[in-house]
DNA sequence: AAATTGATAATTTTGTTAAAAAAGTCAGGA
DNA sequence: TCCTGACTTTTTTAACAAAATTATCAATTT
């Protein structure tokens, strides 16, 4: 026999899946909870029984879209040959993150400024994993003799994370779309490999 | 006997004058053409007279704005000790620059994504002797023998300024303040302080 | 003629309100 | 305990008038 938790628990992960693909392909302010609940062929009542209002519900949703992201970060942790190795695929793994969840985060571009402390928790947290990732892969890095030893790697990551992210936020501001294409796309990915390629040399004795 | 042109220029220069104060304080939705004309107590017509409209006037103060900063890159341009030293001044100067005149790019945050070519024009030419300043410190390194010779100096230099532009951007968004305080600025400095040094080590032998 | 203004036209922003849409609640049924 | 339809409350939208602001221009001064 099935026990009721169990049972909730499924029906609860049915309805992040319906509002995951709602709010991936409209955005937050596009969809209705009567939309989700159509979607699944339940009543909008439903949906409150399950969650207590929608922001949550987005929490929700949100809180397993990172969580799949951090654990690709953490599954890869300590598995790569060289600190560019690793550089890399953070670049790659961010980007694509980012990529395919673009609607979704429309929540963050709409409140810009006072989002609830829950989602920045959720926002430190996946920093602090991409950080993890990197420190440790620096540290590596030293002990092998590869790079300078490094007073304080978070910091040196800290910096190298902000300086990527300039480098796309620039890049796409500069052209007016919105939506950058293929080959937009892989011209920031070429600028931020050749500005992890600099940040490790600079990095070396 | 002074000339009629003499005189208008005279007049345009006090109207860009007040323009500038009431913008820098204020910003450009906030202040209206009455008050401008008001502090120089004289008609709206007559600034109507001088200037085509509103935002027009807006541009040229703009320019003139733009002008000094440009001046002061170019009047520091080659004479700097090596590499380090221009970055410094570089991310000082511009620090300095966007600092005095916040208020005054409200104008820029305000219209976001669709500002005239004008404007544009006056950032691209900006970024441009951003550019020059630093392409030609990297010159210079090169046949002084600090750093390997560079096969694109221009996208050496583009990379840094979206990298430093991205520590600025996260340590701003990442504190709720809008308004950066004193040590706040200091720890923005200094992580740039810290990508230059990098970045330079990273250009060397 | 060039510089200036008061009056006025045109446009944009703001405020108000009613209707529509969406969020959120609840008593009651399976 | 899970679920719904009907209901209430809150938010968004639309329409429109009032107010503020931009912009124009015929008339006046220098």
């Amino acid at each position: 026999m099935i026990s009721a938790i169990d049972q909730q628990d499924v029906k609860k992960e049915k309805i992040l899946e319906a509002a995951h693909h709602r709010f991936l392909h409209y955005g937050y302010s596009k969809t209705t909870m009567n939309e989700i609940a159509g979607d699944l062929s339940m009543s909008k009542a439903l949906l409150y029984y399950y969650f207590p209002d929608k922001s949550q519900l987005y929490v929700a949703v949100m809180k397993k879209v990172a969580g799949d992201y951090l654990k690709s970060l953490s599954d890869k942790i300590n598995t790569f040959a060289d600190l560019k190795e690793a550089f890399i695929f953070q670049i790659d793994t961010q980007h694509d993150f980012i990529v395919t969840n673009y609607n979704f985060f429309d929540f963050f571009r709409l409140n810009e400024q006072n989002l609830p402390d829950v989602i920045w928790e959720i926002v430190d947290q996946v920093h602090e994993s991409e950080m993890q990732l990197l420190v440790s892969a620096i540290k590596t890095e030293v002990e092998r003799g590869g790079i300078k030893p490094v007073a304080n790697p978070e910091e040196i990551v800290a910096l190298l994370l902000d300086a990527l992210h300039g480098v796309r936020a620039k890049s796409v501001s500069h052209k007016k779309t919105m939506f950058p294409n293929k080959e937009h796309l892989s011209e920031i990915r070429a600028k931020r490999l050749l500005l992890a390629d600099i940040f490790i040399k600079g990095l070396m004795y």
